[in-house]
DNA sequence: CGCCTCGTTGAGTTCAATCAAAACGGGTGG
DNA sequence: CCACCCGTTTTGATTGAACTCAACGAGGCG
């Protein structure tokens, strides 16, 4: 009908035994997420159910019970980030050949909202399973998911301080964060060392090192905060928590 | 000599005997990073060799060989994407706790540079040997591997879209962008569908949907793309990609 | 047909970048 | 110890880009 189609056709599937349709091998998989497998023994047996997702629809939501993961087969999602007063940030558009689920392998629950643009199929990657196999190395294995899950966690959160957040905003959410990261390392979280120059933590930021300077001298004059070069020292924190809940663009 | 300290200090290795200050064992890197490793069986005898990094060293730079991760033991980095022409984009500030060079795994070369902000301290974790590891299953879990270290470049690439581009330059971004992904997987990169509502590709760029439409609109008038509705075509990608490197603040 | 969401366009305003210059701080060498 | 230099930080004045508010048009669906 459209001059140009742009979802991989469902019929594929839909037009192969009925025995076959509703799942792929491991070298489908595979070959579906361009991902090279020669060389490894793989259990030519082991099958992936694919399932359906009609548009508007939602594969998992925020703070769902972590259960498989997904590859899109065919179609297009959101990846959304829900605030707690309501505001969203879209974190990506995944489509056919990515994978959905992966930041929630740390917290063991899916952290973000995956919602179908198109009607789509993904094909169910049981992780949990997957992460059990393995023997011997098996801690060694989910040691690494777990970071690399972290580390998604972490760049989501960044993506929507970038998205969402004005300037002073930012400023406040990165000093709350870093005063976080040192309370879970021991230190105070009210009162540290910023060990970058204003110019990093403006490029962090999305900022130049003049809005950044401008942001922490306002918060030393109202008292939020005090700072001296780098010592720094939160004397308010329930404000600066008020400051970044004033984001930019975000009812 | 400060009122208050924010390193983990060195001296705790230095000060045990020479034979056990270079390397730290399994069970103690699993409670630097806050893993837990209950119930599985691990390997006492493997441990993991540390290596300091001076303040202003690199520990890695962008487009080197990948090997090894690093889990920070003391300190702190920047995480530095560099662009071509020279700019640079501060992807994040890892402390203590924290893991260097994750996003290497599926490109084989670091994608970023890692340079310490003060003296610090990283326990080298052989990544390759490790991946090699687990026999049967061991296919599956490079794979995951893969996807997950795909995810976080992915997210590497927003963050600089997010951080140092203007409005027209983020629209025009994600448009190449979206067609180079419609051309991974066998469709037209000039010629596609948006998926997506103007309110959720501006949550994505950090934009209003005003901002975004009047950004297509130009590029409509100035006959760099013909778009209606959600149907699209470039006509001119050599100037889409010149207006993504007339970036804001980017040297 | 009427409703509703989505998209576009315009006018006015705000906020952060830019340009410019001065103050500060740490380090070096006289 | 002081003078100097460098990179960093701060502050000010101005500009410009993107947000806001508001209205209208277009498409989809019951």
């Amino acid at each position: 009908m459209r001059p140009h189609a742009n979802t991989l056709d469902a019929q594929v599937v839909l037009e192969q035994p009925a025995s076959r349709a509703a799942s792929l091998g491991l070298r489908e998989l595979a070959a579906l997420l361009k991902i090279d497998l020669d060389g490894v023994n793989v259990d030519p047996g082991m099958t992936f159910t694919l399932r359906r997702v009609q548009q508007g629809a939602a594969l998992y939501h925020a703070g769902d019970q972590f259960g498989p993961i997904y590859a899109i087969r065919s179609g297009t999602f959101k990846c959304v980030l829900l605030d707690a007063n309501g505001s969203y940030q879209v974190l990506g558009f995944p489509m056919a050949s990515e994978v959905l689920g992966l930041d929630g392998i740390e917290e063991q629950h899916y952290r973000t909202e995956a919602v179908a643009l198109e009607d789509s199929e993904v094909a169910i990657i049981p992780f949990p399973r997957l992460a059990h196999l393995g023997g011997r190395a098996g801690g060694l294995q989910q040691f690494v998911y777990r970071l690399l899950s972290r580390q998604l966690a972490r760049e989501h959160m960044q993506m929507w301080l970038l998205g969402s957040l004005g300037a002073e905003s930012r400023v406040a959410a990165f000093l709350l964060l870093l005063g976080e990261r040192y309370a879970h390392l021991g230190y105070s979280d009210t009162r540290y060392h910023l060990r970058m120059t204003r110019l990093d933590l403006g490029s962090f930021l999305g900022l130049t090192q003049e809005t950044v300077s401008r942001a922490l001298s306002r918060f030393h004059e109202t008292r939020v905060i005090q700072v001296h070069n780098k010592e720094l020292k939160i004397l308010d924190a329930e404000r600066l928590h008020q400051i970044v809940a004033n984001a930019r663009h975000s009812g």
